[in-house]
DNA sequence: CTAGGGTTAG
């Protein structure tokens, strides 16, 4: 806009500067008035307008800013001041500085009287990204009625509104359930304003009601929009079919094959993120076989499933236990010349240790990382699991030191595994172990079986040892519960000075 | 800036 001013003003002034020399050099004794021209009034203006910037660059004092209403005028006086000094008229920019400036200072009283100004005393048409610039700062400032109401006096100054400042009082109003009541009346009342309403209104539209899980109204506010000739975008109903998917707890009752129909209907063309989200979704629910025949309909429609689609596929396979699909998956996927990435083969070993074939997923882990594909601690964790679900714990620690080695790092689930495995095979010296480390190591203790290694210690007579972990436990505000009290006091029944250590230290942590 | 969407456990 500014630009666009100073090409205009320098145009209009190297024009007219011609003219004056010619001007002068014909009448010397009296130059031409420099109150008539236009570059000159556009200089006034701009000069105004730096005036009023200055003004309003310079805080209030204090004291003023106090009474209201003193301070409400004093940025309307200054606009009028800095344009009257120049003998010119307050522009629509002015205006828009003044608003701009009150709104981000949150000025918010300051703002209707200036309304009032440019609605009564001035008489040019005011260009609508004044109004909204304001509906946008009154939604931000959570005034909505506010907002509502300049969009509604919007005629008023002079100006026809569009979609435009609809549009932003929309996704103002949308944002919140309070505003999204006031939308139909809005609706309603742009009507008889004759605003025309665009593609990109019933995409903020569509947008909220996803937001607010109404997908079903979003679904009906498409066939309207079919109904009136308006474009439906690929966007819209990939929103609408995400949000369908993401509609989790319904997931047996949702045809979500069926609302695909529907969608397609409509000149809906899925893109292969809403294959991703279809696939997800039937995982989810359980119909593994359905997800596999999506992979074959993507092919039909001529989208290439990616390495995503298959892995989440192959997921769901194995989840069913179904183990003859998951080879031939995994084989379709690499005809295909798909990559398998990490997740691919967590997902496979997963698969191959449900089926108690941990040696072949360890060959397989050696074998990613000669494909220059790095397992993770994920990778790891499965197999450790599957090796002490099988009782296999020194291959298990042997792997554990291993993804030490190379970096993986251990978690939370790691020790968790690996606690569980020695507590199955009674060890519950190493676990105590093990729980020590993950106590010094850890800051929260999320799921870990430290009640388990506790009691077994109290079963054992090991009450030192018990001692010393809730110790260490209660440095991080963890407590054992009712089974841990329990057993020692059973497991020190006869030993009275145990028992009062254990209350003095424990039962009063304070 | 060329994604997004995907892997263990609870």
């Amino acid at each position: 806009m500014l630009c666009y001013c100073n090409t205009q003003f320098s145009m209009v002034r190297s024009s007219t500067l011609k003219h004056i020399n010619r001007f002068l050099r014909k009448n010397r004794k009296w130059p031409l008035s420099p109150y008539k021209t236009k570059w000159h009034q556009t200089f006034s203006q701009e000069q105004a307008l730096l005036t009023l910037k200055q003004a309003a660059s310079t805080p209030p004092p204090p004291q003023q800013q106090k009474q209201d209403n003193l301070y409400q005028s004093r940025i309307l006086s200054s606009l009028l001041h800095s344009f009257s000094l120049y003998n010119s008229n307050p522009t629509p920019n002015a205006y828009y500085f003044i608003i701009k400036t009150l709104t981000k200072t949150s000025q918010f009283c300051d703002i209707n009287p200036i309304l009032d100004h440019l609605e009564l005393v001035e008489n040019f048409q005011t260009p609508e990204y004044i109004f909204a610039r304001l509906i946008k700062a009154y939604g931000d400032a959570n005034k909505l009625h506010d907002a509502i109401e300049v969009f509604y006096r919007i005629p008023k100054f002079r100006c026809v509104p569009t979609v435009y400042s609809l549009n932003t009082l929309l996704s103002v109003l949308c944002r919140k359930n309070e505003g999204l009541k006031m939308v139909p009346h809005v609706l309603f009342q742009s009507q008889r304003m004759s605003v025309r309403l665009e593609e990109s209104t019933f995409s903020v539209l569509i947008n909220a009601l996803c937001r607010i899980r109404r997908v079903y109204y979003a679904i009906e506010m498409l066939h309207c929009m079919k109904k009136d000739g308006f474009m439906i975008h690929t966007r819209m109903c990939s929103l609408i079919f995400q949000s369908l998917c993401a509609q989790n707890k319904s997931l047996a009752t949702i045809d979500i094959m069926g609302f695909l129909e529907g969608l397609r209907k409509l000149g809906f063309c899925p893109v292969i993120g809403d294959y991703a989200n279809l696939i997800r979704f039937l995982v989810e629910s359980g119909r593994d076989l359905d997800a596999l025949n999506v992979l074959t309909q993507m092919k039909s429609d001529g989208i290439k499933p990616d390495i995503l689609c298959y892995t989440m596929v192959l997921s769901g396979v194995i989840a069913n236990d179904n183990f003859v699909k998951a080879d031939e998956v995994f084989d379709e996927l690499l005809v295909l010349g798909l990559v398998p990435d990490v997740y691919t083969y967590n997902v496979y070993i997963n698969g191959l240790c449900k089926q108690n074939n941990v040696e072949a997923g360890i060959t397989l882990i050696r074998g990613m990382d000669g494909l220059g594909c790095k397992p993770n601690i994920i990778t790891y964790n499965l197999v450790l699991e599957g090796l002490c679900k099988g009782g296999k714990l020194s291959r298990a620690s042997e792997l554990m030191t291993e993804m030490e080695m190379k970096g993986v790092g251990l978690n939370l689930l790691t020790y968790r595994i690996m606690i569980n495995g020695l507590l199955s095979r009674g060890e519950i010296i190493e676990a105590s172990c093990l729980l020590e480390k993950v106590l010094d190591k850890f800051s929260c203790l999320w799921s870990m079986n430290v009640d388990e290694v506790i009691c077994g210690l109290c079963q054992r007579g090991m009450l030192c040892e018990a001692l010393e972990l809730i110790e260490k436990m209660a440095d991080k505000n963890v407590y054992p519960g009712a089974r841990v009290w329990k057993a020692l006091l059973l497991s020190c029944g006869s030993n009275l000075s145990f028992t009062d250590t254990i209350f003095e230290d424990l039962v009063d942590p304070t």
